[in-house]
DNA sequence: CGCCTAATCTTGACTGATTCCAGAATAGCG
DNA sequence: CGCTATTCTGGAATCAGTCAAGATTAGGCG
């Protein structure tokens, strides 16, 4: 997948875009963690550096609903939103309800050329409803 | 406003809501800045109480598109959205496409009980594109 | 109209996510 | 196998936002 994306693969990227595959919707603190059970010595900021260039290249998906730190995932390309509980803060994955391409028609767009539509829906998860 | 919310009405208060009615969207900091022309030792931290309380009382929304701080603004009780402008992060409102309540059904909802659809398209301003 | 008390404000320290920087290490081309 | 640009390390710095203790004040009550 690096390679494929022009990226120089390190062990730091491997394990930074293995990690996002295997925690999805985890946040950066919880990343550094996990790739450091493998890679023990990784600098915080190799991680931080590595999410940027994964996120440019479009391997992985940056998320950030309100009130929350930045969180990451591995699931590109498709149309899907995101559910978040108010309580917890666990974040479910959502495909969109109505087609495609839902909502991405503002009714007024103000002279902006629109290139996507983030949903986020808000409730809370059965554990804590 | 604020009585009606059964919130004290204090100087700082007053002022904070009305730089929010005046500068729709704008950040903290850019409301201290407004708050402090007319009352110029109002502290940063009595804002931020305010603001709080005021978007509890839901007489102001709070905003924070990703990668933004947050932002405020008093256009609240509609349904309306916005569009972020990704080269300079202007803000404009949007009424939603589909009638009132656009993408409320998500296809599938694990399990949560949603009770809100935030929608924020992205793109280039007029200015920017 | 003035007192009283809880709510609010001030001041200043603090936190935590993220970024900046300079020097050391390394991926991958030739 | 060596070279060079890219990436990584380590540590300092930034910035929005929060915490906490003591001073001030809104507004109910007599």
């Amino acid at each position: 997948m690096l390679r494929g994306a022009a990226l120089r693969v390190t062990r730091p990227r491997v394990a930074v875009l293995s990690a996002v595959h295997t925690h999805p919707h985890a946040d950066t603190d919880s990343i550094i963690g996990a790739v450091r059970r493998n890679l023990p010595d990784v600098s915080h900021q190799a991680v931080y550096n590595t999410l940027h260039a994964l996120t440019a290249a479009k391997l992985v998906r940056r998320i950030q609903p309100s009130g929350s730190v930045a969180r990451y995932e591995a699931r590109v390309g498709d149309n899907h939103h995101h559910i978040v509980c108010r309580t917890c803060g666990v974040i479910a994955d959502v495909d969109c309800a109505v087609g495609e391409a839902p909502c991405l028609e503002a009714s007024d767009d103000n002279g902006f050329s629109i290139d996507e539509a983030e949903v986020v829906f808000w409730g809370r998860c059965p554990g804590c409803s």
